[in-house]
DNA sequence: AACAAGAATGTTAACGTTAACATTATTCCC
DNA sequence: GGGAATAATGTTAACGTTAACATTCTTGTT
């Protein structure tokens, strides 16, 4: 009546009766142990292959029974960025047989209900931005050696487990590919001050321009919050400078759309008239159009690799990690392509 | 050295020892079974609280050992739907102890692979838009008696589980909030005619034209393909339009941006020469500026609700359930409010 | 007061896996 | 070729919970 659990039953008693060896074979098989004769082996994973066995989550979760709860925090269900978060811890989360629990908190965080949870629910926990940035949560994981991981959060090197990429070198990047594809006056809006990314991209901007010989202007450098209307305010005042930019480089994708808008308002033509880059490549960079060229973040790989980090044994003590993953430079329709940069901005000095 | 473990150690018999009963009381006062004596009940909730116990979802999946592993279909990891959607399902999974596992597909779904963890991998499946419109999956869902959850589908009454909001409905008040403000050309663009959430969309919108007396005028009326691409062209042949409406309601959020994108290339002020009104209530409706006024789905609570519903032991079997969830007029900036209105709509007929 | 009937609680065993220890097979060397 | 050393496999018990059955305590009845 109810095939599922026939088929889902099968347990490593079963894989080990068709082998012809014991169970605990068939566990040090499937755990890579070193010492199992290369034929017994063989024998083992053909039987595995032939009934399908997957491992028990729930079984292997309750024998080892260390670490069982991983909190990942987030601010706003409809944030661009927690999709892809969530896909990347769970599937980590699901490997390891580890439950994860997402909490609610915005900026203006209650840290007492933060702290009760540490003496009970939960056994790791997981900040993204823009909590990453907050002195508070540092300051309370330190308190309780609660094991945590920091996601693109400010750089304090060894004060604390951080995942993040180079914001510095990706908004060095883009610049240059900006440069690269004949700008010289290129226009740049800021991030929010309150978040450290924001001065880091801006750092990879002068980096990029000085590199290239090329002046740092003032007037092209405008102040944004991370929105899109501040993003559109930033370059209506870029639009009305006299001679104004030929491009401008946004601190993430929403002011990057916010600068379109203010484009098509003043009749300024994408990417002809305006080059326009982002960064972060949320959601929004596709859905809009043309769509934007932005510097993409593997969120998914970086949420998976913090649950795998917070999962160690002494992820709560001292020696810290610091881990920087790759970036990817993309180039849509907000940016012209010529197939003489193409190589160069793909793989840069 | 590691306040943690310590804690999170508590187990049922820790609580037992405490309240002076076996540890078998204890479990039947955490699944609040009748059988137990109030005074007794009453000592081991103190006992748990003091103790702060939690039960190891672990060892109570090991031991259910029925419904272990659901499945959530998705197809875009970058989907503005994804988050809310898995937040929903996590909520409802981890109370239940089950994993959620999510699998990533596109309308090119291949058919066969899906069949192969049907036989071992999952034990249930969550299929949201648009993979829900796909009749291959509701076959393959069928033929095996597979325990199945449809987000949003073409309604076939009975022939499978479906949770959704009254589109119909829905666009039929959000129109009606349209015309409450004075608006009488108010032009519609369509979603893409592969889901059936699109024509319900259109019918709602017609019904209420046609109850407030407003003549249907095939011209205000465009194709549109839920993207914003779509969504922008549609608005610039409405703008072209000899007397153009003065309102414009797309079938979801995406091509109202679009819509938003075009009227600044025109030149049209929004919300005060042209209204637009979307649909979802997606991330890009409150990152645009003006905001835009749409419908919102509460989309986890449907994915929560999706989840328990799945978990029933006879979800594979008819009778089938249909859940229709409420859904909510949502009014902001790209939409005017006037005091008088406010109301009626808010809580239409 | 004695006892049946039911309510409340306790005992046992099992879910699937693996750490730690125990046993058996293989290899190597003089 | 005998025995020590090492490699390979097996056995046992335990992780925390609960279903099923067993026992004890209440209550009401005659």
């Amino acid at each position: 009546m109810n095939q599922r659990n026939k088929s889902g039953k099968v347990t490593i008693v079963d894989v080990a009766k068709k082998a012809g060896v014991s169970p605990m074979t068939i566990s040090r098989v499937v755990n890579s142990d070193p010492k199992v004769k290369p034929s017994t082996r063989i024998k083992v994973e053909n039987a595995i292959a032939e009934l399908n066995y997957a491992p028990n989550v729930a079984a292997r979760a309750l024998k080892g029974s260390t670490v069982r709860r991983i909190c990942l925090l987030y601010g706003n269900p409809s944030s661009a960025y927690l999709g892809e978060l969530l896909l990347g811890a769970l599937e980590a989360a699901s490997e390891a047989g580890v439950h994860l629990v997402v909490e609610r908190t915005d900026p203006a965080i209650n840290l007492e209900s933060l702290e009760n949870h540490f003496e009970s629910d939960w056994d790791a926990i997981i900040v993204p931005p823009p909590m990453s940035d907050l002195a508070g949560i540092r300051q309370l994981v330190a308190k309780h050696n609660f094991p945590a991981v920091f996601l693109s959060s400010a750089t304090i090197p060894g004060r604390a487990n951080e995942i993040r990429i180079d914001d510095h070198r990706a908004a060095f990047e883009m610049t240059n590919a900006l440069i690269s594809e004949g700008h010289t006056r290129i226009g740049f809006i800021k991030g929010n001050p309150n978040q450290s990314v924001s001065e880091r991209r801006l750092q990879g901007y002068f980096l990029a321009l000085t590199e290239a010989g090329l002046p740092i202007d003032d007037y092209l450098i405008r102040d944004g919050l991370f929105t899109y209307r501040s993003g559109e305010q930033a370059t209506s005042q870029l639009m009305a400078l006299p001679s104004r930019p030929t491009a401008v480089f946004a601190s993430n994708d929403d002011m990057a759309a916010g600068a379109l808008a203010s484009a098509a308002r003043h009749g300024v033509a994408v990417p002809t008239e305006l080059a326009i880059a982002g960064f972060d490549d949320s959601p929004i960079a596709t859905t809009i159009w043309p769509a934007l060229s932005t510097v993409r973040q593997p969120v998914a790989k970086m949420a998976k690799t913090a649950v795998e980090t917070v999962l160690n044994a002494d992820a709560g003590q001292p020696p810290f990690k610091t881990i920087v993953m790759p970036h990817e430079i993309i180039r849509r329709g907000t940016t012209l392509k010529t197939e003489s940069t193409y190589l160069s901005v793909d793989r840069p000095v």
